[in-house]
This record gives C-alpha cells, sequence and structure tokens, in this order.
DNA sequence: TATTTATGTAAAGTGCGCTTTACGTAAAGG
DNA sequence: CCTTTACGTAAAGCGCACTTTACATAAATA
C-alpha cells in the first residue's frame, strides 16, 4: 500500500511527532506507515483522513501486491 | 466499529460464502467482521467498498470506543 | 561549538486480524 | 425424511500492527 500522508502531514505544517500525538499513537507509528512499512489499522486510517479532511480512498492506495496477499 | 456490510451483501444478493470467495478470505472472517468481532484490515476494507462501489466511510463507522483504543 | 528539531533505523514484546477445522441450528426443496 | 443452503459459535495457531527504548544523522540556531 502506498500513501499520501507525507504530503497531506507537510501542507497541514506537522511534524510526525506532532501527528502521532493527535492520532495517539507512537512516532514510530507514523513513521512506518508513511514509509509503507506496515497497513495503519481501518480505525487508525479513518481517523488519518478525518483529521486531514479527506477520504480514506483518497490517502491510501492498494498495489497488486495488496490484492494477492488476502 | 459498526458496519453496514450486511446491508450492501443483501443487496447484492450474495451469501457470505460468495462474498468471502470474491474477496478472497474465510468465511469465518465475513461472519466476524460482519458481526463487529473485531475489524479488518484496511486493504480488506478497500476492497470490500470497491465491490459493493461504495467508499470506506459509507461502509464504517468509528465508535466512542474506537478512538479510546488507539 | 553545542543544542534543538525533525527524521530515520533496529529490536523485542503484546494483542489482534485471519486462517483452518469442527460442530450446531434453522429453513427450503427433493 | 433427507439433503442442501445459509448462518452462527468455538478454539488453536501464525503473522503483522503497534508499542517502547535506544541510538544515529542532518539542519537550524543560540
Amino acid at each position: 500500500m502506498k500513501n499520501k500522508i507525507p504530503t497531506y502531514r507537510k501542507q497541514k505544517g506537522y511534524s510526525q511527532e506532532k501527528l502521532a500525538t493527535m492520532l495517539g499513537v507512537s512516532r514510530q507509528t507514523v513513521i512506518s506507515i508513511e514509509k509503507g512499512k506496515y497497513n495503519p489499522s481501518l480505525p487508525l486510517a479513518l481517523i488519518i483522513a478525518e483529521i486531514f479532511e479527506t477520504k480514506v480512498e483518497e490517502l491510501f492506495f492498494l498495489e497488486d501486491s495488496d490484492y494477492k496477499k488476502i
């Protein structure tokens, strides 16, 4: 899964740590999600979309590998 | 998290097993997600929304308990 | 130069998403 | 009746989402 979180985050002028605090997760979690190391849970993805005033589909993108994994 | 999956599923005339096959997951997974026993992964949620031609936000709803858990 | 801010990696632990297998129940149709 | 279809519960196992802690680097600034 790829995502546009860094773009939206910088647009708002948030650091990774600031965003982590707003989301109620660790800074490591934000880093790992931005880098695509793993996928956020659904509740977390919904909250991220809420914070950036957009939709989950606008922020996260399935890749071929995602379809195969499930 | 609550969801509208049963409604959309019945609208399409799919059994839980049929939906599970389409999603590439087990029937147990569909049952558990519909009943709210646990949340689908983000890739799975995106694929479900795709199948029902709607958005993740239309299908899944955060509750107070979700915000507290994270 | 020393410190602060922002970003990144690594590694070990916990809980949950999803699987498989098995069993139970109710409705519908042969 | 008997079988099929659809839905449901239970339980054990695996891998990943997320945590915490520690350490590293580069840029900005005092």
